[in-house]
DNA sequence: TAGATTGTTAATCGATTAACAATC
DNA sequence: TAGATTGTTAATCGATTAACAATC
């Protein structure tokens, strides 16, 4: 049985707010915790440890420590993960400062653009390489993993090339869904669409639809923290 | 009965592609095709539809204007959506800009950090207010919305401050979940889990669990393209 | 008619939640 | 023991897909 999506975005969020809220902390930790900070129900903590193969114990809940290192052990791969950047924009450079500086375990092999004024230029401490040379450069540097942030239109002949070199997931915040190969894998972050999302509801609230006013159509649990004292 | 959140994305998808697609071509489009650009099934579009209420016709399949009209009636509010961003870093500009150029129906009433070299300066033609008068300028200006772009130990403080002025709709870009009173919506977009989430399908893939290779754990169909000819 | 598409219901699938025995 | 928590199964819920009559 394998882990779906869904529990692997939760582990993810677990082992942050693990690491925030273990400095200096407890040592243990219920799913009640866990599930408040959250926002979800102690059940599905429990499924989701379950499913990791941890074991909590009834009087302590979890270990802290033992559920850091099996979430990390889960995630992080042996020998890190390469990146290609592809789109040095505004988005793109966030996403490099981030991948750079707080993340142990990823590598940026390249960072690409087709606009000849950036080309060249260092950014957040790598060089621009033309778009031009992309395929060459990566498949000489073997990235893992992608990241496309180009506008829309640029995104799928990107998307091509980088398969073609052997790159087998996109993290893809083009305005656009990509075509890919099989056993190619692609998480879309759509940013408009949540903007839209956001806007409609605020809007919608009572014209467009019903909607129940303790919890919003996502599965966001709301005022969780208000009914628990 | 409410349009679900699922939806919604993919009704904000489809008006993403039919405005691209559009431009000068068919004025008609099967639901076969929108599945297609939109890596969907032709029945999830028809339903999708349905629950939008346009009627499609047997042989000429959906009027793309019509259908255009009737997502925008859906989405776009008649006054527009007023926006707080709080945050400045590189992601709160790659926003910035985005709203501000590409969005119609979006204002944008304040730009907020609490970094002193940030503050007063004029980014993307907006001026950038400290953090510090959040409250009562939103209060103001009256925000439909909000954006958070802050680090995490900062986002919990801000929402609260936003919410108290009546914001009922956040976009969280922060690590971190919000807590928020009743009736108020939160759209989470985690970069970071979005990252690991690619990383770990990459090397997993055969390690920790069998993935189909058809298809992988998120519901994204990879490959329609090649199997429709 | 023959072929293709829509609109919609029923069946399936997957994820969440409730519930509770076992345990400390 | 009494009270609380874990681990896990069964029940529920919601979303997707299959299927097909109606229509062009």
């Amino acid at each position: 049985m394998s882990i779906s999506g869904k529990t692997l975005e939760r582990l993810s969020l677990y082992r942050k707010l693990l690491a925030m809220q273990s400095l200096g902390k407890e040592d243990s930790v219920y799913s009640r915790q866990l599930a408040e900070w959250a926002s979800g129900t102690p059940a599905q903590v429990r499924r989701d440890l379950m499913e990791l193969g941890v074991a909590g114990h009834q009087k302590r809940g979890y270990q802290v420590g033992q559920l850091l290192t099996r979430i990390n052990r889960f995630f992080d791969a042996p020998n890190g993960t390469s990146i290609a950047l592809v789109g040095m924009g505004d988005l793109g450079r966030a996403i490099l400062k981030y991948v750079r500086g707080d993340r142990e375990g990823f590598r940026v092999i390249g960072i690409f653009d087709n606009d000849p004024s950036k080309i060249g230029r260092i950014i957040h401490g790598y060089r621009c390489e033309s778009v031009d040379g992309l395929k060459p450069a990566v498949l000489a540097r073997c990235a893992d993993m992608a990241i496309i942030t180009t506008p829309a239109e640029a995104a799928q002949s990107v998307c091509d090339s980088l398969a073609a070199t052997g790159v087998r997931g996109f993290l893809n915040f083009a305005l656009t869904p990509l075509q890919v190969p099989e056993g190619v894998f692609v998480e879309r972050v759509d940013i408009s669409t949540a903007l839209e999302k956001v806007a409609c509801l605020v809007h919608g609230e009572s014209s467009h639809w019903a909607a129940s006013p303790h919890e919003d159509e996502f599965g966001h649990r709301q005022g969780q923290a208000e009914g628990e004292h």
